[in-house]
DNA sequence: ACAAAATGTTAATCTACATTAACTTCCTTT
DNA sequence: AAAGGAAGTTAATGTAGATTAACATTTTGT
């Protein structure tokens, strides 16, 4: 069931008794939205922890000139969301985005708390996959100033090659933060 | 004592009883750095989770032309290091420079193992700090797309004010991804 | 107190990338 | 299958910030 592959994906740094694994499945809501729906709203708060099982979505910040830069894009297997507005309960500053239909597992801030005390090796779940976004993080920064948006792009397409191929380009160079036109030139000339 | 300085700092985020605190104690290890040290450097594996009593380190990666980008300051009750490093007990890709005489606290990798199996509770912290961090990145990296330098070096005068005026201006400038030169620059332009 | 090193400034020139705008191709809806 | 919108391309021009290099100032070690 749609439930079960979110407690693998948990075993698999994680130990959890059968009880244990009830408990958060009591917890989890399944919900699908629909392409171009919002998981979370700039302005709102973000009520859920989200876990997507199918579909796509991306993370996005809107600045004063209207324009997005993404921050992140989700898939099979991630969590999402705005995790800053979730920890805090404060309003969102970025905005979650379908761009498939996507189905995902979600738990409320109050049934994260209680799962936490309910389950504390959730705890270390959690510490290690943010560890991880954090190391992850670090290193784009650097790459952002040491490296030219060429050599990013390159780095991109190996990192993430299921995701090149699924999102529009101009996403890709939000992502990277430089201009759809400057990505567009970039490939013709690695094409050559 | 000093020891206890880390202890008074969990304390304001998860409860510890005083036998909990008494084993967190017994792994710590005190050390002094003298200005100039390293307390991590490339290519080694990044032993300890290091917690600053005292002092000022930067963390900062080398590229092939052998410019420096810094990543991270760390002054008093900031964890520092190599997380990926760390947590992987990997070689490092970044390097931890004391920039004064600092004293630390460190735990080894294996202490911290045990560590997260005696006392769950620091789970729960190391996963609270590190969200936190990780909402930091992710606001950076927004920044670092969205805004010009000049906006970048005022919300940092605003953020860190400790920091701006206890690091050299060249630092400030790799932390923005600037150069020394064109941050000299803003610098001028700001006072006008 | 002095010399040497580290840090900071200025200004000219250069370049990676942005902006604009016109055009093409692809995708969706009916 | 036609039409309209979304996505991608091309090319000219503009600009934020890099590079270089010379110089000024501050800090440090002895």
């Amino acid at each position: 069931m749609e439930f079960e592959k979110l407690i693998e994906h948990l075993r698999q740094k994680i130990n959890l008794t059968e009880n244990e694994a009830s408990i958060i499945v009591s917890k989890l809501k399944s919900r699908t939205y629909l392409k171009g729906q919002y998981i979370v709203q700039e302005g709102d708060v973000c009520k859920y922890q989200t876990f997507v099982l199918s579909g796509k979505v991306r993370t996005f910040y809107l600045d004063e000139n209207g324009n997005e830069h993404i921050i992140a894009f989700g898939i099979e297997n991630w969590w999402i969301g705005d995790i800053c507005s979730f920890t805090t309960q404060t309003s969102a500053e970025f905005n979650t985005h379908c761009l498939e239909n996507t189905t995902v597992l979600q738990i409320t801030y109050k049934d994260m708390q209680e799962l936490y005390d309910l389950v504390p090796q959730l705890d270390r779940y959690f510490r290690l996959i943010i560890q991880k976004a954090y190391g992850n993080m670090s290193k784009r920064i650097v790459r952002n100033h040491s490296m030219s948006a060429k050599e990013r792009y390159t780095v991109f397409v190996e990192t993430y090659p299921e995701i090149v191929n699924r999102v529009p380009q101009y996403m890709v160079a939000s992502y990277l933060g430089i201009t759809k036109e400057f990505l567009s030139k970039i490939r013709k000339e690695l094409t050559n």
